[in-house]
DNA sequence: GTTAGCATGTAAGGAGTTACATGATTTT
DNA sequence: AAAATCATGTAACTCCTTACATGCTAAC
């Protein structure tokens, strides 16, 4: 079949997301935000085909109408509520198990820790750990970069690197942070591990 | 016809670094790093298509290989060595006085400060200012954003999106202190801005 | 009764990547 | 002689954006 050639970052948002709950293609774009990198919003002309090409290989499914829980709801246009299959939540559980190095690059980090409320605490640890030796490898390319050719850079290419560079360090301090927190068994503000109270 | 639809930031960078000397593309490649975003390197897929349109263009031209200098370079694949034309500097200079909205966002934001050395001094100011402004805007919609629905976001995500606040915050420290210095008529320095690196 | 916001969708195209193809030169 | 590095280039494909097209409901 081979219906999902590549693993679309966006298809795994939105399957993470659709564990909160039915939701619609409008309303997903608007949380996607939150998941996708800090800023950055999918436009419709990228969701909408998406949702299709997930609902034609059986990830996700139309939420049928009869939701007893909002009947009010009856206004506005005629939308489409989407709702997890079971091979959608295999999916993305086999997404998140899956850490390999890419989940360490700046786009797939950030949307794997969005997700973390869901991924199993060893998968967590070496997610972080990963990112943190990812980042160590580019401070030292950074550093060795600025270190060559100091004296032929500008004073704003300078200003610029060494910002960059302090931001990378600041991740790591960050990324350090989280990882003693994991390892001593105490999440940021731990509730129960796992999934938490799954609304609804 | 030009054929230049879309100001391409690669061209930009290319003309800008064409402008320390004559260079051909797999160096010029190794040197996009510095000035694309702090990562980010370019392919040869990309960057080899684009030196031949530009070329098209008349933005470069083939530099002879007359030089006197360095004869003895003879080794090699016959490389294809590139230097700037006329038109090539005025379109340079020209997108150096365009500081429009889109040299606020993060990708040309960091093209632009990278040729800062190059750039009118109310020009940088422009931009300068017109980047902690954005940023600002970014910071309100973040905080509006987290205060609105602190309590609905599980631990990670409530880290991930203070992480990225604070990020923001450092930027726009960075950004003022760059303006009080442009302001002032001090050359900026590269020491950390007053935000420190890595104290806890 | 028109504007603004909700809601879904398509077509065309831009910017980039990977994988491939080629070939010279230096190092091992 | 094999492998690494230098060097250039093309074709196919991916992911995403913009601009367009549609239509419903709420508010002014």
């Amino acid at each position: 079949m081979a219906a999902t050639k590549r693993a679309h970052v966006l298809q795994f948002a939105v399957l993470g997301l659709l564990h909160e709950g039915p939701m619609h293609g409008y309303e997903l774009r608007k949380r996607l935000n939150s998941v996708l990198g800090t800023f950055r919003a999918i436009s419709y002309g990228s969701l909408y085909p998406c949702l299709k090409e997930m609902l034609a290989a059986g990830l996700i499914a139309e939420d049928g109408p009869a939701d007893a829980g909002a009947p009010a709801l009856s206004g506005r246009r005629a939308r489409i509520v989407y709702k997890l299959t079971p091979e959608g939540k295999d999916r993305f559980q086999a997404w998140l198990a899956d850490a390999g190095p890419e989940a360490y690059e700046d786009e797939l980090f950030g949307v794997h820790l969005a997700f973390f409320g869901r991924t199993d605490r060893d998968i967590r640890l070496r997610i972080l750990l990963g990112r943190r030796n990812r980042l160590e490898e580019r401070l030292a390319t950074l550093r060795s970069n600025m270190a060559k050719r100091r004296e032929r850079l500008d004073e704003w290419t300078l200003t610029l690197q060494q910002h960059g560079l302090d931001s990378v360090e600041r991740e790591v301090d960050w990324l350090s942070h989280l990882i003693d927190s994991e390892i001593d068994g105490n999440p940021p503000s731990s509730t129960s591990t796992g999934t938490g109270p799954a609304s609804k």
